[in-house]
DNA sequence: AGCCAAAGTGGAACGTGTTCCTATTTTAGA
DNA sequence: TCTAAAATAGGAACACGTTCCACTTTGGCT
């Protein structure tokens, strides 16, 4: 640990390095909304965010690390926006499609920094196993949120369940997407659909 | 066309090209065999099937293209040989989870293989998404018949819609066996529910 | 204040995917 | 059989992720 007295699990270091940390991950959310994931180049984070290319290691292993990361930091931003202003809707299936279309709207906003991470996302390997667990873990909150919004003693192993078979199809639809292979109306379709097999209140 | 009277609608070129294509694609599924994704190297495969550089780029774009139509070859395989000897069971269920068990453990007898495929189909683009198209036709008709062996006059939406959302979620249980995220026990696991969660009849 | 370890800088260098070019070989058609 | 076009060989060159190194700056401790 950097200082005696911090109890936080994470260390963030010291406040020079968070903001080091900062702005390279800013860095590489603006180059990647411009340009997706090619236009994210380990050089041009560095110069953009002020940094050596040698430092830019140091914090981030590699780009996919980098690029997950950032990944992780967009989606806890949606989590909270989402844990903000909850989806209403009857049923939980209406829950959990209305939440799950507005966060592909939001990132179907963002073309090319949608494809940057997702790209990132799915290429990623076993190193980067931890920040992976980390989106998979806030992705199953947002969607057992949304299908018992007023908490729940315990989920059973079935509401888990449903919740990751809805997060792989998501994953997919959003990866068909991202790579032309679909249009914004069938991802959503595709989504809708899944939800409903699997939500039949 | 290459020859007037062929009437195939994928033109295969002549013999000599047919032996190239053969000779490239082989040579790619032993350097994935034996190192992953990233001992499949541009030059290691143009030595390896005794063709040029360019020649190789020539038949194959990109080493994406070139995975991505070795998983199709390799997956025209797994398709042939549950069509000559199909799962049986009692339930479409148990059907589709044989069929997709029975695929998964070849792929996992070999996982560098299946690591560099697996990737190379995670990571396809837009310009890929013909030979992307052709592997999910596959998997969907490999899973419909497993829910109906007899074969089936049509196939309701559905049917396909299930179809899909089974080819998805094997999809990710795959990434994430390959990427290290999840055990070969695990994999298993997450299809089974799926399924079950999916065809209960 | 002075010292030392850690962090950062700047940039060279290397590996691999991809592009490109010229010379040679193969193939198809007159 | 001869010729023009297409395909292939062989390899240089380039781009970008990644590694490495020598040097400088920073920050905490005595």
């Amino acid at each position: 640990m950097s200082s005696a007295n911090s109890l936080a699990v994470e260390d963030l270091g010291s406040a020079a390095q968070r903001d080091r940390r900062k702005r390279i991950l800013d860095a590489t959310i603006a180059l990647a909304s411009q340009g997706g994931f090619d236009a994210v180049q380990m050089r041009g984070v560095a110069e953009q965010a002020d940094v050596a290319l040698g430092t830019l290691y140091r914090y981030f292993p590699s780009k996919i690390h980098l690029l997950v990361s950032a990944l992780q930091r967009e989606f806890e931003r949606s989590e909270a926006a989402l844990r903000d202003r909850p989806s209403d809707g009857d049923t939980a299936a209406d829950r959990v499609i209305n939440s799950l279309k507005r966060t592909t709207r939001g990132m179907q906003s963002d073309p090319q920094l949608t494809e940057a991470l997702t790209r990132a996302f799915m290429f990623a390997d076993g190193t980067v196993a931890a920040e992976i667990h980390q989106v998979g873990m806030l992705l199953t909150t947002m969607l057992t949120k949304a299908m018992y919004p007023e908490g729940h003693d315990q989920l059973t192993e079935e509401d888990v369940a449903i919740a990751r078979v809805i997060g792989d199809v998501w994953l997919s639809a959003l990866v068909g997407w991202v790579t032309g292979r679909s249009t914004a109306a069938e991802t959503g379709q595709q989504i809708e659909v899944a939800v409903r097999l699997l939500l039949r209140d």
